[in-house]
DNA sequence: CAAAAATTGAGACGGTGTCTCAATTGTGGC
DNA sequence: GCCACAATTGAGACACCGTCTCAATTTTTG
């Protein structure tokens, strides 16, 4: 859950203009939980902002994936969600209801250091996902 | 890479006929290789059988995501794509170029046992995605 | 062989991501 | 505050993808 005043702040200090738009979408993305895809954005952000347009959405979200402030992700959909960039994201996903747990401990650091050295990659982050049935659904 | 006679004969014991639709997705799958998406499975099996159609391509995988003989999972696309089943799948990925390393070492099952707990799930597999940067592109 | 059931391919459909283009807007210099 | 210019915008066109329907075909059953 990135701040407004952060994301604003980045976008204006790599040269973007700060238009009404670009803060609508900035402002759902603080105040709308995670995992958002462009569709959601732009219903929200045209509530914030209605002339926002779906071209913008995707604009600025390149931006921001650019600029390396969000994360797009995939969750078993063909849809492209977003996540802040910073850290790992960690799921356990019910594959029979859809229910998927976030849970924050990560024992992969180990392994991350293992596979930079062998493979000599910059690791930046990491998604883990976890498949199974959740209590309800045995 | 599941055998073809492997598949075969699990669809057919599921009750689903034999049909050469079928049997093209199959072998496309058998000697196709890791991580197909619908239309590379489709232009594949048009070599085979020339009639294969779209539709029946969606409703082959279908069935085999049914039966648990193959997985659907997204690399950083839009784009559903398949692996098998068993086991869990490991991936480096270089968000600069793309590439991607499949690599087989998991350190995970520690974790899996940790979450199986804690959340009462059964995991029955996962997927681990590291994303950076490769040698070639720092 | 006839009837019923399963499977098929073709095509229509709505939704999504990309692109173009003319109109609008924000900004720095005055 | 105003101007000129470049950046940004929204609308719409477009291709593509996944879904669905339906009539025709194929397979199984009696
Ligand atoms: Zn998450
Ligand atoms: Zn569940
Ligand atoms: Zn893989
Ligand atoms: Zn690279």
């Amino acid at each position: 859950m990135p701040h407004v005043a952060e994301l604003a702040h980045k976008l204006k200090k790599a040269g973007y203009k700060l238009t009404p738009a670009r803060l609508a979408v900035i402002d759902v993305l603080e105040s709308g939980g995670e995992h958002l895809c462009h569709n959601q954005i732009l219903e929200a952000g045209q509530k914030i902002y209605p002339k926002l347009s779906r071209a913008t959405v995707y604009r600025t979200m390149d931006i921001l994936v650019e600029l390396k402030l969000m994360r797009p992700l995939y969750l078993n959909e063909p849809t492209q969600r977003f996540v802040s960039a910073a850290g790992g994201h960690h799921h356990l996903v019910c594959t029979r209801c859809g229910q998927t747990i976030e849970f924050d401990d990560c024992t992969a650091n180990e392994l991350v250091d293992q596979l930079a050295d062998r493979y000599g990659f910059q690791i930046h982050h990491h998604l883990l996902e976890f498949r199974g049935v959740c209590v309800n659904c045995q």
